[in-house]
DNA sequence: CCTTTTCGGTAACGGGCGTTCTATTTTTGT
DNA sequence: ACAAAAATAGAACGCCCGTTACCGAAAAGG
């Protein structure tokens, strides 16, 4: 009976945070979401309920994905070694055409410091997200440790945590102008640094 | 002949940049800063121009002071590897009370994340400081490493990079709720991870 | 085919935005 | 005391914000 949606809810979803990760959350007004989505402002109202749900979809889609992408790439490796010099490897080489700065960094990052400061429910999700990033770093860790990979004294909880520092760090200093290649030999220094046998 | 000010120009400058940090760029409006500042919009657009050009000035009050707080903490220092630790720790340990996040990381950070993105200028800005904040860097290494307490081997342009990576993660990680002693150790990994004689 | 239900374009809403202008007050040199 | 100059308060500006309401269009079941 219903008639059918003139566009895909995920596509939406995704041109959505291509927006308000290329100019942040403020920034982004519903006419501007109209124009690069597509959909007018009907439809998204009646989809997502207004701008800060849309956003926080969004947010979550994120997290999901980049979530599965940490997961599949440190886990169930042979070598977390090479895993974690290839995944920061990749940070430090994203690219992106739309942008002053050529890269965009995190998104969960640019939520930590734009939203929240001053919104109890961002910071809550942006605490959930660390800490859930940060376990997933500390199963890997102790899985090389098992193997013998990493010395049996490493504390790998304060490696994880260590290792989300870099990330971060990584993921705000590829902003800039920097030197690609400085800050892959850079974040080398970084993986170099932990206790390996 | 003149009437003279009733306000001090930089105490404004400060309490604008309270306000800003807190609650991001585009965020705060004009009526905000009068409300924080005790100015009004008058005085505002007659001593400062607008909203942006204030904004500016605050950002280069910061860059100003927090170069030169990382120089007086490096510098001239007979033992870096304590300075580096006594300084990552501070930032480790940071608090505000008005903000949801009990820390506001730094001001630059919530430029290169908010702003750097679309604006040229941001962008700039954060390349000519991200150039500053590492020159000194490694010149602090350099010297450590003519004075012995660095491998002669070690690439202080790497290192110094390395630092600022370490440096920027800390002060995105530290606006989340992590536990501060837990971050105190991770940092200890970063710095202890340096090839020290 | 026609009813029913949802979709989606558009216009309208009140409010707040950054900025400008005007008018008044305050200060200083004469 | 007075005139000149600068600082401030407050109103006013046009514009755009996020959101809502309305209404014709489109699709699926009977």
């Amino acid at each position: 009976m219903p008639r059918t949606k003139a566009f895909d809810v995920n596509t939406v979803l995704a041109s959505a945070q291509d927006l308000f990760w290329k100019k942040g959350y403020a920034a982004t007004s519903i006419g501007d979401l109209e124009k690069h989505t597509g959909i007018s402002r009907s439809s998204l109202y009646q989809t997502f309920g207004g701008k800060r749900q849309l956003y926080d979809r969004t947010l979550a889609v994120y997290q999901e994905d980049n979530q599965q992408r940490l997961r599949s790439a440190l886990l169930n490796v042979t070598n977390l070694r090479q895993a974690l010099t290839d995944l920061f490897y990749g940070a430090a080489a994203q690219h992106v055409a739309d942008c002053v700065s050529s890269a965009r960094g995190c998104y969960i990052i640019a939520a930590t410091t734009e939203l929240a400061p001053t919104c109890t429910d961002a910071f809550r999700f942006v605490a959930d997200n660390r800490q859930k990033f940060v376990s997933i770093l500390q199963d890997a860790l102790a899985r090389a440790q098992e193997q013998g990979e990493l010395l049996k004294e490493a504390n790998v909880g304060d490696l994880a945590n260590y290792l989300f520092i870099c990330y971060n760090g990584l993921q705000v200093v590829v902003q800039t102008d920097i030197d690609r290649k400085a800050l892959a030999r850079a974040v080398q220094v970084g993986v170099d640094a932990l206790p390996w046998a």
